[in-house]
DNA sequence: TCTTTAATGCGACTAATTCGCAGTTGAAAC
DNA sequence: GTTTCAACTGCGAATTAGTCGCATTAAAGA
């Protein structure tokens, strides 16, 4: 039977202990081919196209077991819905395109070290940060 | 009558085309007293305390129409809930202790630049921005 | 293969916010 | 001061995004 590669998140899952089920197979998958910032409708979307039958609640409640566990990171811009995308080799930040939506991923490591320095000044240390720019392209 | 005083924003509400109704002249007061990032529920809290009878729909319609015609700001940390404050002198952003549900407000003039800096070279003109730096205190 | 218990699908529920509507009222025009 | 009328109000119903209870299924360790 031809199948579909292992997602590389199905690892991950395993090891945090969670079960490695077939509605999971599909979202993960859908999870691993995306390269944008879906929210949970769109990703359910994506798996009924795959496999039709998939509950909607079951993708909620994956997207947070994946999130609890830090295998996922989760978004959320002006629109009021939670958006995913797989954790990151490294931090980065967003531009957001208030015309289009489109999201461009940035980072600054400038910007960085001044939250450090701020926050250190203030006594505090941080646990995270979002720094999200809406823009318009430039013409 | 002993009259509240009125509200620094009664003059810019009228200014903008908008009436100066009852319940709107309550909402001003609570606002302009409020040195904090309160929500649409505590604000109605607020409201009801100086004149029961005001309906959320109200508050909720009122904090619409300011923020639409830029008499307040509004702010979504990471609990689902809108929240407001008084258009500051100068822009800040902030700390959000996460233990406590604390707001602490900062500026950082280097910081501002830098986005400025990143975001014309990626061609983009900034609309708006939101830095929300999740914290604990230092101990 | 058996057993345990996490995960699923479903629909009902919740929380935050919006909306339709009939009645009220600010404020501009008389 | 009175009239006028669209903006505003309170109410409750609707909407949206997300959660939850429950009976059933099925991973995965023994
Ligand atoms: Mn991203
Ligand atoms: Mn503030
Ligand atoms: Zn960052
Ligand atoms: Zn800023």
């Amino acid at each position: 039977m031809t199948q579909t590669a292992p997602s590389i998140l199905a690892r991950r899952i395993q090891e945090a202990g969670l079960r490695l089920t077939a509605p999971r197979r599909v979202i993960l998958q859908v999870l691993d081919s995306a390269d944008d910032h879906p929210d949970v409708e769109e990703l359910h979307r994506r798996a009924q196209a795959i496999e039709p039958g998939i509950s909607i609640a079951t993708v909620y409640r994956t997207m947070n077991a994946l999130t609890e566990h830090g295998l996922i990171e989760r978004q959320r811009f002006d629109d009021g819905r939670m958006r995913y995308e797989a954790v990151p080799e490294e931090h980065h930040d967003h531009f957001i395109d208030v015309e289009t939506g489109e999201v461009v991923e940035f980072r600054s490591d400038e910007i960085e070290r001044l939250q450090q320095d701020i926050a250190r000044a203030h006594g505090f240390e941080i646990v995270s940060h979002r720094l999200d720019i809406f823009v318009r392209r430039k013409r």
